[in-house]
DNA sequence: ATTATTTTACCGAACGTTCGGTAATTTTAA
DNA sequence: TTAAAATTACCGAACGTTCGGTAAAATAAT
């Protein structure tokens, strides 16, 4: 039996590699924010740092398909309802605007000649996911990814400025546009 | 006489700021960048690696000052001309899209723990300069801000998206739809 | 059911390497 | 000839990683 389960150990390595990045997470910080010893964490990643970084963008691109592109596809629910899920899920996992993405974190050189094809693979899934709910609102294909990209674009831009200033506004009228954006 | 200039050393630190952060650069690979030996670096910049980046962000400030600044509150010329110029400016900063913000780079955890305030900053002055632009098109000083603040998300927001796509594409776009802001 | 064996989980200590930084020395230039 | 600039050589500390070993759990054999 495990003393600290998966889950509980990723989402210790997710926290250390959002704020510090690939270079800046140091392998005792890592260890503490898990609650293991560093030797421990070899047990469980015997690819080392590599491995735990690509543990925690495999969660985080499982936590895009149940989180964004499970919930925008939902043909269950009218289209406003799926993005507003789909929001609320993402003002969660970047707390209000306060924490940082991942793919920002890891897009640092040494991140990205590692774990570029992952990065890029997640983002493609994140445009993928808004995209069909611009065709579900009855854009054509084309505007629909490029409403895909504009929407990808301003969080990602507000979060970078939320950050710098310490405030949420720009995070929270980047997600208010995003909605508006899709209005039907 | 130096044997390299002041401007060529932090021309040589702030792309290698640029592309790792903080965490990530090295010494051995700042001086290589430089054209100068560690212990040269050292003696340019004797308080070591934070010396050198406060430069850096400095330089960028001067740099926003010059190219951003001045030219958009240049009121010998109608704000058409003065955005393109600026934009030109930005443009060619950032390589197209190819090239990432120093901000950006430096405001993981440890970069905005030393440098949060210069980086505050910077933006700042950013925000400002397209703000006089916005009052100069017509716009009351809050709406002046708000695209100001459009403006820097989707120039941020478009180079992450460039990056991880490696494509000058969504950066180009980004840049487009500025101009189309703007327009009088 | 109980013992013997293997496997799993974890940890403390140490490995070689690279880090940021310094001292002493040589080179350059005024 | 003297001061500034650059270099070589080096340092202690921190890095990512590995190792030897312990305790507990799971499995196999009796």
């Amino acid at each position: 039996m495990a003393k600290v389960s998966d889950i509980e150990i990723l989402n210790g390595l997710m926290s250390v590699f959002r704020s510090k990045g690939y270079d800046g997470a140091s392998l005792n910080e890592l260890a503490e924010a898990t609650g293991l010893k560093k030797a421990s964490l070899y047990h469980r990643f015997p690819g080392g740092k590599k491995e735990m970084t690509a543990a925690v963008l495999d969660f985080m691109e499982s936590w895009i398909n149940d989180k964004v592109y499970k919930v925008l596809s939902d043909e269950k629910l009218v289209p406003t309802q799926r993005l507003k899920e789909a929001l609320d899920n993402i003002n969660a996992v970047y707390n209000e605007g306060r924490e940082v993405c991942l793919y920002r974190s890891l897009s640092m050189d040494t991140g990205m000649a590692l774990f570029g094809e992952k990065i890029e693979k997640g983002i493609n899934q994140w445009l993928e996911s808004f995209s069909i709910l611009g065709k579900a609102v009855g854009q054509d294909a084309e505007t629909a990814m490029q409403m895909a990209k504009q929407s990808f674009i301003e969080v990602q831009g507000s979060l970078v400025l939320s950050k710098a200033m310490d405030s949420t506004e720009p995070f929270q009228n980047a997600i208010q546009q995003i909605k508006n954006r899709y209005k039907t």
